[in-house]
DNA sequence: ACCCTCCTTCGAACATCGTCGAATTAATGC
DNA sequence: GCATTAATTCGACGATGTTCGAAGGAGGGT
């Protein structure tokens, strides 16, 4: 396993501000309650209202926002199903992020410090 | 490589709030990219001086103060050398928060989405 | 047409963050 | 003791984020 993310060259596409916008969205508590959430909600998708519930935000507006910002990082979409927005998890972006952040420390102590390249 | 997170032992000891710290203190492009340079100084760590120029945050306090918060959240740590501060990342802790977030998204798109449980 | 549910957008209150310059502490050398 | 370099802490400013209730659009049933 994790063998898509050996190759390392999707991690080159990636900028740090992208990257840095992508872990603040991810930086709040409650935002990452919602994205954990949709992530083992799974392929299926949750519902906005049953997101709501599982998360345990009181207000709604509260969720559509933190809801918005995790969309504008590209790391959650919306379905609409006649009434009812599904939201899922974009599993490639996460992949990316993750890959990013193990390229950068090496993902273990053995790391040697390479660069001392800007 | 990477065999130290499959073990996914380490993971279970990381709680969501946490996790939620370290994201949003890496979630500050200046604070994200210190920390990248710091784990690219490797072993050897690097001066808050050397760090400001590599980093080119203009006034010191304000790198004093980004320092502060990584340290804060457990992600860097600071060893005195004489007049100078040696700065250096604490590589467990990234790679703690790399396993937790692989953990969370199966880290390939053959995630099958197990739980339904919250 | 009407209502009902689902969700978002608006407006505002309140807290937190990011940045800076000035003052302060830490450690060394003369 | 005094000056010097290194880095932090303090105080303040504007900008941004979080949260909420109220109001607004979207879609479907009767």
């Amino acid at each position: 396993m994790l063998a898509s993310r050996t190759g390392v060259g999707n991690v080159i596409s990636m900028n740090v501000e992208q990257v840095a916008k992508q872990l603040e969205a991810l930086g709040s508590p409650a935002r990452l309650r919602i994205y954990r959430a949709l992530v083992r909600a799974g392929h299926a998708g949750l519902p906005v209202r049953q997101l709501q519930e599982r998360v345990g935000i009181s207000a709604a507006s509260t969720l559509s926002h933190h809801l918005h910002r995790l969309i504008l990082t590209g790391l959650v979409s919306q379905e609409r199903q006649a009434t009812t927005l599904i939201c899922r998890a974009i599993y490639p972006a996460m992949n990316d992020l993750v890959g990013f952040l193990a390229d950068e420390c090496c993902a273990d102590e053995t790391c040697s410090g390479t660069g001392e390249a800007a």
